[in-house]
DNA sequence: CTCGTAATGATAATCATTATCATAAATTAA
DNA sequence: TTAATTTATGATAATGATTATCATTACGAG
């Protein structure tokens, strides 16, 4: 399925913009990015977009379920293209984030949602530091 | 233990501002809380202080230990006085955090860090929704 | 008490993100 | 296809949380 198509799917317009994001980001393999680094990938593929674009983009994405956007306390917003349920790795000296295999990670039990709430998704960041 | 003898022992100078901060924090249950939140405390208890003294003395809490700060993908920084580890429930429509029992929600299993890293500490984030 | 060092705080700077709004592009209707 | 309508783009300004600056003040070792 090409990107066209993909965003048609989710109720996107396709427009240049979004096909060229939607190229670059959902064509290879999972990814964690910013809009920074996103710039950068679009810079270096020869094309040439407005930081307001991407992030208008990256939140049109992440509303209809195209990325999601992890938890962290970091400056900068960071973004992710697997957007089935997983966990990370976060690496607190340089801000890198590690997949975690789901099967690596299990909860024995879930709490209750207060009331009339519902747990509507969950992440676990495990913060890493180098070993002595 | 008063607040001047607790700010001793973790190694920082007990300035008047270091102790009024660890009065209001310190003294009653856990809270969470963020640098705009805890500057109102300090103007409603008839006290004074700059912001910039705020984020001072939390940064400090917060490396020697006082203090943690929770992950969040919120515009605000979010500090907890309940150091110990425990996990959240993030209320999405509001940003506001409740803490989870620790007994009510356990780890089956975690999974190895990469070479040459250890886990220094993890926390857990459950999202909420209004139920339908 | 005095001196050296660290903390405070008013203010400016930073920087990621969002808002503005005129222009351009995409879609729909005709 | 073209016209009309709606939505997206993007240059730029605004926002807002946090950090940096640095002169002044406070703390504490001796």
């Amino acid at each position: 399925m090409n990107s066209i198509q993909r965003l048609r799917g989710y109720g996107l317009r396709p427009t240049r913009q979004r096909i060229l994001i939607a190229d670059i980001l959902l064509s290879g393999p999972n990814r964690h990015f910013n809009a920074e680094t996103l710039q950068n990938d679009i810079e270096n593929s020869g094309g040439h977009m407005a930081l307001a674009t991407i992030y208008n983009c990256l939140n049109n994405f992440k509303t209809v379920g195209l990325i999601k956007q992890i938890e962290t306390q970091g400056e900068t917003a960071v973004f992710d293209t697997n957007v089935k349920p997983h966990h990370h790795f976060l690496n607190e000296e340089n801000g890198e984030l590690i997949d975690i295999d789901p099967a690596e990670l299990k909860l024995k039990k879930l709490p209750e949602a207060p009331d009339g709430y519902e747990i509507k998704g969950f992440e676990v960041i495990l913060r890493l530091q180098k070993s002595t």
